[in-house]
DNA sequence: GCATTATAGTTTCATTTGAAACGTTTGCAT
DNA sequence: ATGCAAACGTTTCAAATGAAACTATAATGC
């Protein structure tokens, strides 16, 4: 029987390896959310998150909506002229700081918002409803300690080189 | 005080929102990882994977590799191609099937596997080690059941369209 | 005031990505 | 045998991505 000792270092095992495991679920899922709002609503990743955002915090700008859904900056920029040109999002002028706008809902925008985010929130529902009520409730501390813990992965890995 | 009826639906927080936050914790791990073979290995994430899985699964095709890690067969092949290049990878013809390429680590190749690898587990350890015990038991069962049903969800929702 | 630095957002450009088409080889059914 | 479908792996091409440069505005220091 072959035995682990203390020489023999536990095997990498992609398929067991946590790195590898939370990419092919966080792909996973995304592909399937994305065919939610990408084939009825005709919208990408970045646009549904801008609108989702934007819709839960009025009057956010651009660079806001970024820092809050981690995105890039050209990315949000890309998505927010998108939006705008095909008439979901409003975006005005700050008049106080004539570099920032202010992003809003259009009534068409807001009408999709209001229909995806239901589903939406049922797919998450549904994902839910696979975990025991014990392991629901582990969840929250756990993506909680695993992204802190990840952040600080990233930033010892690189010697500080602050995201954004 | 504000009421949640069962009129009101509860709001979707895209920084409470779990395929969000799995998106973000997975990017924030694989970065932190690719900065890791990155830099001192000169891999991105898929040639490591590759290596990763070639180093523990010799003889395998292309194919089978990118089934074993659900990566594109596109992808793949470049990958492949790119390591064979380097001199981390062998290939040579499967003499009963000669449509079929065999896969090895290449003695470099496997010197680089060899040093990597401590060094991915040593990180798996590290965000491990941010969970308490209950809590790494419960991801295991946590990973695997939200992985099965997100592919569910994949398949109802483009009714039936088979990866790969 | 005026120069310097910082911030918001966009554009450019080079790289990465993946779907579709392709060439080749194999398996299977006539 | 021959024709057809399927599988392996590559190439092509168009779209997505992101770093860096850029414009315009604002804040800061002297």
């Amino acid at each position: 029987m072959p035995v682990r000792s203390s020489q023999t270092p536990p095997a990498l095992d992609l398929e067991r390896f946590l790195p590898y495991r939370l990419s092919v679920l966080s792909n996973t899922v995304s592909e399937a959310l994305a065919t939610l709002y990408g084939e009825r609503f005709n919208l990408n990743v970045t646009q549904w998150r801008v609108i989702a955002v934007i819709g839960r915090y009025p009057d956010l700008s651009a660079v806001e909506v970024a820092e809050r859904t981690r995105m890039d900056k050209v990315a949000v920029s890309r998505a927010v002229a998108e939006l705008v040109d095909s008439g979901r999002l409003d975006r005005r002028m700050d008049p106080f700081d004539r570099r920032r706008s202010v992003l809003n809902l259009s009534p068409a925008g807001r009408r999709d918002y209001e229909e995806i985010a239901p589903l939406a929130l049922a797919c998450e529902a549904r994902l839910l409803s696979a975990l025991s009520a014990s392991e629901r409730d582990a969840l929250e501390g756990i993506l909680d300690k695993l992204t802190t813990a990840g952040v600080g992965l990233l930033l010892t890995g690189k010697d500080l080189g602050m995201r954004q």
